[in-house]
DNA sequence: ACAGGAACCTGATAGC
DNA sequence: TGCTATCAGGTTCCTG
């Protein structure tokens, strides 16, 4: 479900509230999303222990516990990371309950189950490959111009695939690459090596500007996704192209296509989006 | 090494 | 109404 935009303000919502808490119990009432160590290992290291931080890499959170492990959490599609008081319901995605200290919860939540969790010492992150393998991320400083310009050239991919792709750039996912390639006017079939240096500017731009407004929203809410405080965010209300087919291109006026492209469902103006 | 497609899951919605 | 097919904010594994 989430991109990094996503992400960020699950982050954001609840790190305040986390910190300083300790984790007095784990229930994991689906074994299977933990994938290291065992979901008994993973119950025994993290019980007891106080939270120093919520940090992010990407779509990844980093939760920081005071024994020097780290709990890390994928959302995948429509995985929720949200807090909860003790009167609060757990509906029947909740797939783990983080009992805290003051008697409130974290809540694991996820419809199709796809998340994935593991716990495991900081100095051994880099055995996650998504999280070792993962490019820079827009808004930073390693992602500059000229990274991108260099990774475009070198692929043969068409430029939505290169920028789906993690180990490229970290962070950008199905909607936000449908919305920068809109912002930048590029069709999302070209190859990434046959874009010119005027579209890769107005691209950079466009991937850096549209990250940026998506965490200012809060994030985009089509189905599932949810902020810490299970609040939807408000970027769907800004989307030039993603969820928009049939509907009048706001430059142009033109209906706005979608087909399949990279494996996923692409919304792009055939007018303001040329081939070539 | 790299590109493309299937697999992993469950639920909502569209179409018949 | 009810069944079936399609699609979904992602990543990893297998194949060619």
């Amino acid at each position: 479900m989430p991109e990094m935009p996503e992400v960020e303000t699950v982050r954001r919502t609840l790190a305040e509230k986390l910190t300083g808490c300790s984790i007095r119990h784990v229930d994991i009432k689906l074994p299977r999303l933990i994938k290291w160590p065992s979901a008994n290992e993973f119950q025994a290291i993290i019980t007891g222990k106080r939270i120093l931080a919520l940090t992010r890499r990407g779509k990844y959170l980093l939760l920081h516990l005071d024994n020097d492990i780290v709990v890390i959490i994928h959302l995948r599609m429509t995985g929720r990371l949200y807090y909860t008081t003790k009167n609060d319901k757990i509906d029947k995605f909740t797939r783990i309950v983080f009992e805290l200290s003051n008697g409130d919860s974290l809540l694991y939540a996820d419809t199709r189950t796809l998340g994935t969790l593991y716990a495991m010492p900081s100095e051994e992150l880099w055995r996650i490959s998504g999280l070792f393998s993962m490019g820079p991320e827009p808004l930073s400083d390693e992602f500059t111009e000229v990274y991108l310009v260099n990774v475009l050239k070198k692929s043969k991919s068409k430029v939505k695939a290169v920028l789906l792709n993690q180990k490229y750039i970290g962070g950008l996912g199905n909607i936000y690459v449908d919305e920068c390639l809109a912002i930048a006017g590029i069709h999302p079939e070209r190859t990434a090596a046959s874009l010119n240096n005027l579209e890769i500017t107005k691209l950079y731009g466009a991937i850096n500007q549209v990250i940026a407004d998506g965490i200012e929203h809060g994030g985009t809410t089509f189905r599932d996704y949810r902020d810490g405080d299970g609040k939807s965010g408000t970027h769907q209300h800004f989307l030039q192209v993603y969820g928009r087919k049939g509907l009048p291109c706001y430059r142009c006026g033109t209906p706005i296509a979608k087909a399949e492209v990279a494996g996923r469902g692409t919304h792009f103006c055939p007018q303001c989006q040329h081939k070539e």
